[in-house]
DNA sequence: CCATACCCTGCAACCGGTTGCATGTCAACA
DNA sequence: TGTTGACATGCAACCGGTTGCAGGGTATGG
């Protein structure tokens, strides 16, 4: 004796209504095709029998599942919950139900959780997708997709453009007398982490900065932590980490060998996500992830409607450096480096 | 002209395999009812043409969706993220597919979203459900519900109990000298808030502390700033907040009226969210959300093998006071509190 | 008063799998 | 050699909606 109450099918509503099963499905999907009255009369009995429409049935015969899938690296990292909130939100206003899954920063992991979703969903957000090119080109054929963060010819993305604001963080290190500086970059394959490094390294050369570039484990606190000591011999006296998580790691070990920031040394951060919780306060790059998440959303739903989703929709959202406590100027070298 | 290339259907696997559709289906889901060779045949072929089974279809012929869903009061949350992870990990070492969504803190959003998802999937966690008791009763009744953080009797729950922590913490504050602490509360109609409160006030009752209980509009950071005044005012020496952003709102607030955290005042968090980032370290309570999160995944996994799903399973979890920098002796009061 | 058109509704096929039952084959056993 | 049963496969109904097409009814215009 199951529990579960079992919910009526139209052929139950339309037999209790006098009508056919098809008037009962137009009453719902089509209503201007009937009779106000009847309409009515069958919408009454619906009610009162506590009518659910099959979702299932109703993808199989129509092929809208009504669902989205979205797909992100690290679902714990920081970054990414306001971004899959404002899209999930932005889905759930137009009737869409959005499944979540994380591909622990694997492309292997990734590109199975999208077949496995295949017949579940009508489209696909990617977040910092770990997928080579190719095979993102080859899917793009088989079922619409929106990449984030990911920037493939032929793919709609959208990409949060953190460039601007890092030469503006590296010109404020320049101004307070910095000479040579850090980046601690991130996954190495990751666009966000190429595209950062790059608008870095562009700045520094056209400073004329000496800059160091330090590969991190993972974005995390602990791999900030662990760096500290190849920052120190570097000689550097600031740096500009990939994320957050990685600028306080660093904050946090530096703190516990007596070193203050912004005393001893300059930090930046970047993606806002811990930064207002810091002590001192983290300068870092504020980007706008819930804007990414609704336009990411509002472009799937884009696609949804055309016939072909290939076209090249891209949009770039800029971002702002927010200047807290964690720049100062050059504290004099703490080790001294090899060529002095 | 779609740009999706059609996938094939059984139908079309059969008749290039030359067998009946049955024996396509069976070769996938009860290939031991056909013979070896026959179903290397069938499989061959249908790795040739690409077959992916229909899971609308399927669904609508089982009654299985292979899906649950998700419910959170605010993705954003750092309490939560780490939660949804596990609990989605652990879905999908069983081959389910998890939607999720927030219902903003809001009872009703949360029923209208379990409608949505009702004919989409085959059960539902609940996190911090804010639904009525009996609309609760009603729904376990239609659909398999796990709750976390929500005590309802008859309903399978998992819930994290972070009394014997925050007892604890009393304690310390009182061995300290503290004689006067509030308690800055969060969502009232939660389980959880309940719970903390009436863990904290039984202590304070038990050491002879006055305990004052101050409410917070949300469990954010702007809260905590703003409660300030009023913690003042009340002429306490320390506090235990609701959750980790609460008090770090204070300690940021504080900081800025150059108050420093332990010298003028104690603070305790609680969730473990972000007290490993503050400074100083904050001493708050951990709780083990992602086992909360894969147990509570669990419990609707074996709620699903049977045919009742109202059973009374409850589980509770243990946490830890993790003592960090927050915690000293109490200062002179800073303002002179009325009765003195 | 008849022809035409439109509006409303029903019929039946279809979406793509699953599954109970029937049938056919072949080997083992008496 | 006839009987029995296990095994492999096919047939057809079914899951619960959707939708193209046809037909009956009524209103409109000539």
């Amino acid at each position: 004796m199951s529990s579960k109450s079992r919910v009526p099918t139209i052929s139950e509503i339309a037999e209790r209504a006098g009508v056919a099963r098809s008037s009962v499905s137009r009453a719902f999907t089509r209503p201007e095709l009937l009779s106000a009255t009847t309409v009515l009369r069958i919408k009454r009995v619906a009610e009162e029998l506590g009518y659910v429409p099959n979702s299932s049935a109703r993808a199989l015969s129509t092929g809208k599942t009504g669902n989205i899938a979205f797909l992100v690296p690290d679902v714990a990292n920081p970054y990414f919950p306001p971004m899959i909130r404002s899209a999930q939100l932005a889905a759930e206003n137009l009737d869409y139900c959005v499944f979540l899954a994380d591909f622990e920063e694997s492309g292997l992991k990734e590109e199975k959780l999208i077949e496995r979703f295949a017949g579940k969903v009508e489209g696909v957000i990617l977040i910092s997708s770990r997928m080579p090119e190719d095979r993102l080109q080859g899917l793009v054929e088989k079922i619409p997709i929106v990449l984030v963060n990911r920037d493939v010819p032929g793919i709609p993305r959208v990409l949060i453009d953190a460039g601007s604001s890092l030469k503006q963080a590296v010109r404020l290190l320049a101004n307070q007398g910095h000479q040579e500086i850090a980046y601690l970059s991130g996954p190495s394959v990751t666009w966000t982490n190429k595209q950062r490094q790059a608008a870095i390294s562009e700045m520094t050369n056209e400073l004329g900065l000496q800059l160091v570039v330090i590969p991190t484990e993972k974005p995390s606190l602990e791999s900030g932590q662990a760096v500290v000591d190849k920052i120190m011999s570097s000689g550097v006296t600031g740096a500009i980490a990939f994320n957050d998580l990685i600028a306080h790691g660093i904050m946090t070990e530096l703190s516990s060998r007596a070193l203050g920031v912004p005393d001893s040394f300059s930090i930046v951060g970047c993606d806002n996500s811990i930064s207002p919780f810091t002590n001192p306060p983290l300068t870092s790059v504020s980007n706008e992830t819930t804007e990414a998440g609704k336009i990411a959303c509002e472009m799937i739903m884009g696609l949804l409607g055309e016939t072909d989703s290939k076209n090249d929709q891209i949009t770039v959202l800029k971002t702002l450096l927010i200047e807290r406590e964690t720049i100062g100027p050059p504290r004099k070298k703490i080790i001294n480096s090899p060529d002095f």
